[in-house]
Order: structure tokens, then C-alpha cells, then sequence
DNA sequence: GCCATTACGTACCAATCGGTACATAAAAGG
DNA sequence: CCTTTTATGTACCGATTGGTACGTAATGGC
């Protein structure tokens, strides 16, 4: 009873995650239809059948990108038992992911959207909102460090979560560039070098 | 003798000026030829006269955008008396110029070319190559700052260089999704405060 | 004045863009 | 069996893409 009619003939989560990959690497607008049919192995009209428009595909396609690459950092933010560990886990994590050969190089939330069409602006807006969301979680975290005492009371949680949301987000560019393992690595060496000078009560003003 | 024929009707330096904004605004792929022609005041077969094609067009607003805002970092790097002061001064300065409310926010040489079509490989691989003199760049000053004594010998300035690096391509990323002044500025703070652990030699092996 | 040269605006090009109409095929329900 | 429902492949849509052909206008050289 659920299922009326003629059965899709292909795997709708496959195709999906295929076309997440050509969005991962050629952003919303450098990803064509054409591209998309191509990867996913399908015709335009099954992948509007299926997923409605190009910009729900996408919408659909940051959501698995969220929960495929995403577990890694809420892993780390929840699992580490303070707040440097969990912020040092997740850089780590992050760019070992960045870095790998076999997928395309940095983050597709910071990547796929960066710049275009005023008519696509809903789908940028979108990709920040995701980045907002990696913000706050980060934020939050922090202050549960404080709330946990292995972060001072005082501390500026909103300034150090800008500051590795920054780390992170460049790291996606470096990623992109062609940097290895190894200098992302080196990178998140000297961010967390400013951790101690950090993690103390505001001496300014 | 030098000047034969009808003369050209237009400034074009302004007009490059214009395309150029037009492509830090939406990108390399996001400018369409129509977006172009509409703010540069000309018609299409002038565009091509003037600047031969697309990508023509796109390699000297590139060339124009490194001579504008790339000025306050080659002033910082040169002029600033410390690696520590260059570093700093070129971060801040070149923040307040991503949050400037009457320009584009972020790098355009970060931003304008993130992601697309292959067809684009080349556009990409231009403005990668503009990244990397940025950071070759940032490299000789803190070897200078090895060579004038300001940081010890041994001072992994490679590293070094790839991180603020990426501070300040993450910085680009803050611009455009709307982070102030303010808040870029405290990002710096936190970049800044890694410098005392970073500007020693290696304690790792 | 006349010619060579260069720039101009109009009007166009093939190719590609995202999106669909439509006839057909394959399933469940009766 | 027939009907209903959904999916598929082909072939198409108007709009937009980057790029040009071409006739005309404006200049310097002679």
C-alpha cells in the first residue's frame, strides 16, 4: 500500500551522495544539471521527479554532507572531556578530512557557495547559516568548558570560537590549494599555541 | 602618430575599475558578460576590443585588485620593523579593508574564484598562484625577521607563514558572512597571541 | 576632400543553462 | 483482465551564456 505504481529503478540515497560529490567539488553553480544526470546516472526528469529542483538537490546534498562530515566534529566537541581537547580534536579531524586524496579537497559548506548570481543567494544564505550553526555549537562548547572549570570564568568564548571557526575556515582554502597533511597539521600546531595566552580572563580593558 | 582612427569613448581604466568590482562582487563565473557591460557602461563588442575576452578582463581586474588592496601589505611587510609588527599590521589592515562597508567584503583573490567548471581550471589556478605569492611573500619577511634578530634562528617561518595564512584567508570568509570590524579585529587578537610560543625554535623534535 | 584606421551600436551566433511535455513502461489494486 | 499510479527516456522549451559579423561613425594622415 505504500508503494503505488512503477518502482524508481535507482538507488535515491547513491544518487544523492553522488551528487553531493560534483556540488563538493564544483559548487552550486559550477555543478550543471548535466553534470549532475551524469554522476548520479540518471535523466533530468527522474532527478526532478525525486528531488524536486537543483536547489532542493543541493539543499538535500549539504544535509548528507552535514551528516557524513559532520559527525566527526560534533564527535569531538562532545566527546572530549575539555574544552581544548575537544576544539584540538575537531581542528585535527577536520583537516585530515580536508587533506584526503580520494574526496574533494576542504569543506563544501565553505567552498560550494562562496560567491555567484544574486538569483542564488537563498542557497548562500543557506551555507552560512550552516557555518553560523558551526559557530554557536563551537561557542557552546567553550562554555561548557567554563561551566566545567577547565576554562577560567572570564574567558571570551565569542572571540576564541570566532578565532578557530577562522582557523578551520581557512583551512579550507589551504585544503583546496593543495596543502598536505602534514602543513595543515603545522597550521593547527600554531593555533593552538595561542591557547594558553587564551584561555584566561580578558587582561584588556 | 601614436593614436589613429576614432578614439575610444570611454575611460577604460574606470570601466576595468567597474568590472573588477562587479567580479569581487559575484565572482568570476557569477559575472555574466551583461553584468559586466551594465556596470562598465559599454557594450559588448567594446568590452572585446578593449580587454580581448572574458578571462582577459578577469586576469587585469586581478592585476588592479593586487595593485589597490594589495598595497597596505606589501607597506606593512616592507615597513613595519618587526616580523611580529609586519605580521600584525598586515592582518589588521587588511581586515579593516574585508569589513570596509562600501566595498565588496572579503579577498577577492580568496573569494572570486573558490569553486566551478572545470572549463575555469585555468581562472582558478591564476588566482592559486596569486594565494601562493601571498604567502612566499609573508614567508621572506619572517626570514627577514630571522635575519635582523627580532625572531630566533631556527624559527620554523614556514610554518609560520602557512598559519597567518590562513587566518587571514578565513578572515575573507568572517567578511562575507557579515562578521564587523570588531569582530575581526579580536579574531587578529587571538591570532597574535599564538606569536610569544610560535617566535622560538622548535621544542618538538 | 579622401583614405586608412579604429571604435561604435545593433543584431546576431551556437552552445548551454535549468526545467518540462509527453508517450511509454512497470508496478499495485480491483 | 483493466484501471490507477508512479517512473522512465526522448525530445523539447525559453532564457541566458560567452563571443561576433557587419554596417556606421569618428578620428589622423595625406
Amino acid at each position: 500500500m505504500a508503494e503505488r505504481g512503477r518502482p524508481r529503478s535507482f538507488d535515491r540515497a547513491a544518487a544523492l551522495q553522488r551528487a553531493m560529490q560534483v556540488f563538493w567539488e564544483r559548487g552550486y553553480e559550477g555543478a550543471s544539471l548535466g553534470d549532475l544526470t551524469a554522476a548520479m546516472g540518471i535523466n533530468r526528469p527522474s532527478l526532478y521527479a525525486a528531488f524536486g529542483c537543483k536547489e532542493a538537490l543541493f539543499r538535500e546534498a549539504v544535509a548528507l554532507y552535514n551528516d557524513i562530515e559532520g559527525v566527526a566534529t560534533e564527535r569531538a566537541l562532545r566527546e572530549q572531556p575539555t574544552a581544548r581537547a575537544a576544539v584540538e580534536a575537531m581542528l585535527r579531524g577536520n583537516a585530515d578530512a580536508y587533506a584526503a586524496p580520494e574526496k574533494p579537497g576542504g569543506c563544501m559548506i565553505v567552498l560550494a557557495g562562496a560567491l555567484g548570481t544574486p538569483e542564488n543567494e537563498a542557497v548562500r544564505n543557506h551555507l552560512a547559516e550552516c557555518r553560523r550553526d558551526g559557530l554557536d555549537a563551537l561557542r557552546r562548547r567553550l562554555e561548557r568548558g567554563v561551566a566545567e572549570g577547565d576554562l577560567p570564568p572570564g574567558t571570551d568564548t565569542a572571540a576564541l570560537a570566532a578565532f578557530y571557526t577562522t582557523v578551520l575556515q581557512g583551512l579550507s582554502i589551504q585544503a583546496r590549494d593543495g596543502a598536505s597533511r602534514a602543513t595543515l597539521a603545522e597550521i593547527i600546531d600554531c593555533a593552538m599555541a595561542a591557547w594558553d595566552t587564551l584561555a584566561k580572563p580578558r587582561t584588556k580593558v
